[in-house]
DNA sequence: GCGCGCTACTAGCGCGCTCTAGTTCGAGTA
DNA sequence: TACTCGAACTAGAGCGCGCTAGTAGCGCGC
């Protein structure tokens, strides 16, 4: 910076003034200095700027590398993070690097907001970190902790699609939940409730899982081994989301289970892979786009007005009917 | 930092070498300073220590979000940068953020060297980026850039994949390639060679496509709509890669041609996505962990040693063989 | 008693930039 | 002419660290 000062014959603020394309200097200056910067090659030194105006107009985002749906989620808010003249960091939780370490790694690249999708870390860690910087938690709700949070009505999804397998005429309705993942806990709260509504209390059932396809895969082991027990096959199956989902099929269209001829699936997401299955997956749709602008609104709305209370935004989750639901079967399903 | 020293009765020097892990403080003073940091909530401030020491130990990754191989290779990257010493930076390219900004966005956070996955830029991008910083590109291979390059042997993967096919009887093999997608040049090659190998050259067919699900479906409508125009089926597909696969699977498998009776599929990479297909992808296994170790060491190596020379590694694919690879049918296939 | 080497610690400059509080100068105004 | 004013520009402090060159204190051998 120093030598473009001095190739130009100006100061060195000046050629601050013209990178930060800030007014204060004339059209002729302007241009002389960047053609000389142009020449040396000279590019402004982000971390230097960074410290000296100590703001550094930088997002973290701390994703889960494999979760379809948060790619889903990144895709939409670097362009709203770039409308608002917000930088974005991305940083990944993987199997051997812990959401703390991701957010450790955002936190000491100096972002001002971390935006969390689908966090599973406590919720002392959340309000913790909620209180030492701007956050923002998408998809996990958790009370207390000081966080904004964008998440779906799990409600009204599981809902619509509980009444749309009721609909169908199925009774004997499982639920795989997703353990302690994102919008798991309202999501079997609202499965249970929807079996209460519709008289099926004594047939609701949830069983233990992940937002995984290993998950679903287990589940559907375990079903065909309880079929092959004696019990009867559910004739539905409502899953955690949409990895799951796929993971039941799999396992179920291995064994010889024809879906939705012998049994319904819905998943939970409409993650890109949704309609990737030959007959497309049923599932409840949340719109990643529209969460993804709110989590970044949130984050720099909090920023700029720093005394802001946290908010939350609950979106409504659309049920999309595909090919693996369909009535359920006649009879009273194989022995 | 200031304030640290001061509460722990130290100077600011000494917290400086406590926080690097520095020689030159008694163990009592070290766990003193770290509890009161840790009271106060403070971290270093990494814009002002990468300014301070002219390097930020930081490599930038350059990845397509949704390309689930990609997020494969992450999963390697982090593990084997935090051995070496090194912060990782993602930043991803996506339908509206092309991937010369997400590379720049990655430099001017100083990021040492660069590590692009599967690039789609131009030649000329990537050797003018190789000479301003150090560049690795891993699944393309771009001859005269002057960058690092980490990349499967694409052509034994496609080999062994049709001497599968051919042994299985298969004839009428044809390939969906991946247009300007990473490797897609050497693959197509690969076919043509292998074709003319088996002496089926005068069947052989290229058929434009890209890497991802959409490219898939597309090909299997056009192949369909062929087979009603009269046209024989091939009895055999070597997809681009897995997601290409997976969508001319899903648009076979949705008009009643079944899998691997009445076709063969074959796809590439065995990203995470080829053993949910109920009955599995057969695919070329390209080794993730692998690559993303070489292509950091790399990195690293050229780092540390700057004058070295760019290097190239190739890694063996492997022929993984699941559920969609079968005999030929018999008949000549369906009018 | 002296120098020696060692560990534990400190003073203070400088990294490349931004920003505040200026200065300079020429045109416009009373 | 004397003044004001705004546009164009500058000096220099300071952002939070790392690092070099030191000092203080202590046990050691001779």
């Amino acid at each position: 910076m120093a030598d473009v000062a001095e190739k130009a014959g100006v100061s060195r603020a000046l050629v601050s003034i013209i990178f930060r394309n800030q007014a204060g200097a004339s059209q002729e200056t302007r241009e002389r200095v960047l053609r000389v910067a142009d020449e040396i090659g000279y590019r402004p030194d982000s971390a230097a700027r960074l410290l000296a105006r100590g703001r550094s107009r930088t997002l973290g985002v701390m994703f889960t590398v494999q979760q379809t749906f948060h790619t889903d989620l990144i895709t939409g808010i670097y362009p709203e993070a770039e409308r608002l003249g917000y930088d974005v960091l991305l940083s990944g939780a993987t199997h051997g690097r812990s959401e703390a370490k991701a957010v450790e790694a955002l936190l000491s690249h100096r972002c001002e907001a971390v935006i969390l999708l689908g966090p599973d870390a406590e919720p002392a860690f959340l309000d913790e970190l909620g209180r030492r910087t701007v956050a923002v938690s998408v998809s996990r709700r958790v009370p207390r902790a000081r966080v904004d949070f964008v998440h779906s009505a799990e409600g009204k999804g599981v809902r619509q699609a509980m009444d749309h397998l009721v609909e169908l005429g199925h009774r004997r309705i499982v639920h795989i939940d997703g353990g302690r993942g994102p919008g798991s806990a309202e999501r079997r709260r609202a499965y249970r409730a929807a079996m209460r509504r519709h008289g099926l209390q004594a047939q609701a059932r949830v069983i233990p899982g992940h937002h995984t396809e290993e998950s679903g895969i287990e589940t559907g082991r375990l079903l065909l081994a309880e079929r092959d027990g004696g019990r009867l096959l559910p004739t539905a199956v409502l899953a955690g989301n949409d990895r799951c989902a796929m993971g039941l099929l799999m396992a179920l269209t291995r064994a010889g289970v024809e879906v939705p001829r012998d049994l319904s699936v819905v998943g939970y997401d409409d993650s890109h892979l949704s309609h990737l299955m030959p007959i497309g997956l049923t599932t409840v749709r949340q719109d990643a786009l529209l969460m993804a602008e709110h989590a970044v609104r949130f984050a720099v709305e909090r920023l700029e007005e720093r005394e802001r209370e946290p908010r939350e935004a609950v979106l409504d989750p659309k049920l999309v009917v595909r090919g693996t639901t369909g009535p359920v079967p006649e009879g009273p399903g194989p022995a």
